[in-house]
DNA sequence: AGAACCACCTGGCAGC
DNA sequence: TGCTGCCAGGTGGTTC
């Protein structure tokens, strides 16, 4: 589910419920996530102070006085801070107790989430070696020109690789390549310095524009009954596929690139 | 080193 | 109605 722009939103949505809250515990349902839940998670929590809450790529880093958690939402992951009892959904695999009563709900039906504790999340081996941050102040052309060059993979493909820019999944990559004019399948070192400056600005400026729209839907998500509103942008190219370009009016084509779906307009986006 | 493919898991939907 | 097959927003691991 989430990209970039999700997991920012979910995190400024949780901020003010989490820091300076200590928690009293976790109750763990089911521990088979994309890698197994900490078996000592309840005692770990038990009397820690969160410091504070933040987010490195896709993942929210939970600081601790103690150590940090990482939380990973997968494809189908969801936070939400409930305050009042309310029996667990056969998809709501684990809580976080808070001292105030309240409680951070984590469901995630297809379990491609994480849910795991660090001394150091910094060096933990999952964010030890992420890329370069989209919303950063330097990432620009020269950053991705330097990135891209003598790579044969498709740009879209790199855009995607969160060893080199976090945050970009398979929504984003097309729809920034489609602002920038780009071809998903152009080879990323073909790349002229000029597209890459119009590509990085298309980055930022589709990632800060869904965060925009994400934060007008968040409060309910938070407070009730979730489901913060992802599909409610409009999207230029992403599952468009058959429908009109809406700037040509050309038709939108679909295609295959490692496994994924592309979408693009033939006559807006160039090789 | 880089690129291509597979794996993990469940739900929703189109088509028969 | 119910079955089958396919698709889905992520990403680490394996293989060549």
């Amino acid at each position: 589910m989430p990209e970039l722009p999700e997991v920012e939103t979910v995190m400024r949505g949780l901020r003010p419920h989490l820091q300076g809250r200590r928690l009293r515990g976790a109750v763990v349902r089911q521990a088979r996530l994309r890698w197994p839940v900490p078996p000592d998670l309840d005692a770990a929590l038990a009397g820690r102070l969160i410091r504070s809450v933040r987010r490195r790529g896709k993942y929210l880093v939970v600081d601790l006085d103690q150590g940090a958690l990482i939380l990973h939402l997968g494809m189908s992951g969801s936070l939400r801070i409930l305050t009042r009892p309310e029996p667990p959904g056969p998809h709501d695999h684990l809580d976080l107790l808070l001292d105030d009563g309240g409680r951070l709900s984590f469901r995630d039906p297809r379990r491609f989430g994480a849910v795991l504790l660090s001394p150091d999340p910094d060096r933990h081996p999952l964010l030890a070696h992420l890329g370069h941050e989209p919303l950063d102040d330097h990432f620009d052309g020269a950053l991705l020109h330097a990135l891209t060059r003598g790579r044969r993979v498709a740009i879209k493909q790199l855009l995607m690789d969160a060893h080199l820019v976090v945050g970009i999944g398979n929504i984003y990559a097309n729809e920034a390549l489609y602002r920038a004019g780009i071809d998903p399948r152009l080879a990323a070192g073909r790349l002229s310095r000029p597209r890459c400056a119009l590509l990085a600005e298309a980055i930022r400026d589709t990632l800060t524009r869904a965060i925009a729209a994400g934060g007008s839907t968040l409060r309910d998500f938070v407070d009730s009954r979730g489901e913060p509103g992802y599909f409610q942008q409009t999207y230029q190219v992403y599952g468009r596929a058959g429908l009109p370009c809406r700037a040509c009016g050309g038709l939108i084509r679909t295609f295959r690139q490692g496994g994924r779906s592309s979408f693009a307009c033939p006559t807006c986006q160039r090789r």
